[in-house]
DNA sequence: TAGATTGTTAATCGATTAACAATC
DNA sequence: TAGATTGTTAATCGATTAACAATC
């Protein structure tokens, strides 16, 4: 943790998002390795773990500034915190959430965040029935209490779980208290300022991909 | 929905997956402008409301085997078929779901999967304080009873909300009884057979592209 | 007919893969 | 040194974009 290689932290590197969507499989791989003591591994065992091949893996690491060693493979401790880094799922970014139905309240509870550097600090809603209360043990607050929870505790992301037909309103509130990045789980297609990061998680697009492999591998079974 | 032009199930169709994963974007579209009435739109109009670029649009919906016909658009109500039909998004499909904690229980109260032809018919927990009662109206059984509800149920998706030690296991259980596809969400690299199609849903790889867009926009704010 | 919009063909861009030289 | 493994450079593949002819 002392001796630590140089991290390119050259800002011009281009994001390739394949690359970034691998990382956190990566980083979840190395800390299960980490835990079982081990200091070094190579890019043929990494892709073994995630049916990647080699070299998926060795053009990705190097996304993250880190150098392998020849005969060695990768340094697992410095890669952690180079990939940790790299999607800053280090130290403890402050979210809000907005929409505690269903979905809501499921990622209210989600132990995961922790680990990748999230921290949900507060909770709101419209339903005055869902309001002044806690999940999961965090504090549900009316929508109206955004802007003064905001100036408080400097969220940069908003988690959107609330119904399509509020989504708009509630993004707009969100942004203009400071929020530079939208986590969207409803379905709604969004309009967000340029400076403002859109990421939507579409549920359907999922099912769609699986329904549609299940349908090609049943009828051509010879591949 | 007489009339109604010949569809390329041209079995032969590569499957493209960026193409999938917009195809349910664009059939949420459809539906809402079928209820306002709509009769055509053209991919100039699907674009905008998109945020698409039109040539997308236009490569995308001819992956449907729908064809538009020049200065009116695209029919609607064909288009809407279509799109259903690819992806599967017509019918009832069964699925199981293993796993009742906070996302499972979620996804079992979750309306839209309605709408996207998929059917929850059972649920399933290996945790005894769990079982043999209902969330959201669905039964919730002992993982034991898989089997029996499977040769009863015919399912064809099992929906994967298990913590990572027992993915395994359960995913096994699911390929035995016959399930053709893996919709996975917790984070374990799991391993199934050639013929089983395996979909993981990773929440922290979204995670990462938000968090990793939020830093490259604040730091190159001239674009 | 004129004009709008589609679908096709070719060009560009980006991601993956292959081949191999560099390194410990 | 020999051998394993990395990182680089070039080739391939697939998706997006551009240009434009076809069509109603």
């Amino acid at each position: 943790m002392d001796s630590f290689p140089e991290i390119a932290k050259n800002s011009e590197t281009i994001i390739r998002m394949p690359t970034v969507r691998r990382l956190p499989r990566y980083l979840r791989l190395l800390i299960e390795l980490k835990s079982e003591g081990k200091d070094f591994v190579s890019s043929e065992k990494i892709a073994q773990a995630l049916d990647l091949k080699p070299i998926v893996v060795r053009k990705d690491l190097a996304f993250t500034g880190n150098c392998g060693k020849p005969r060695l493979g990768y340094s697992i401790e410095h890669l952690i915190i180079s990939i940790e880094n790299v999607i800053n799922f280090r130290g403890k970014d402050t979210a809000f959430l907005a929409g505690v139905g269903n979905l809501g309240s499921a990622l209210l509870g989600y132990k995961g965040f922790e680990k990748y550097g999230l921290n949900i600090a507060a909770a709101f809603d419209l339903d005055k029935e869902k309001v002044n209360k806690t999940v999961h043990n965090k504090d549900v607050y009316p929508l109206e209490m955004l802007p003064v929870l905001a100036a408080r505790l400097h969220p940069y992301i908003g988690i959107l779980c609330v119904p399509e037909e509020s989504a708009q309103e509630v993004v707009e509130k969100m942004v203009s208290c400071g929020i530079k990045g939208i986590w969207n789980f409803s379905n709604k297609e969004l309009k967000v300022p340029a400076d403002v990061v859109l990421q939507n998680e579409d549920l359907a697009a999922g099912l769609a991909v699986l329904s549609i492999s299940i349908d090609k591998k049943s009828k051509a079974p010879v591949q």
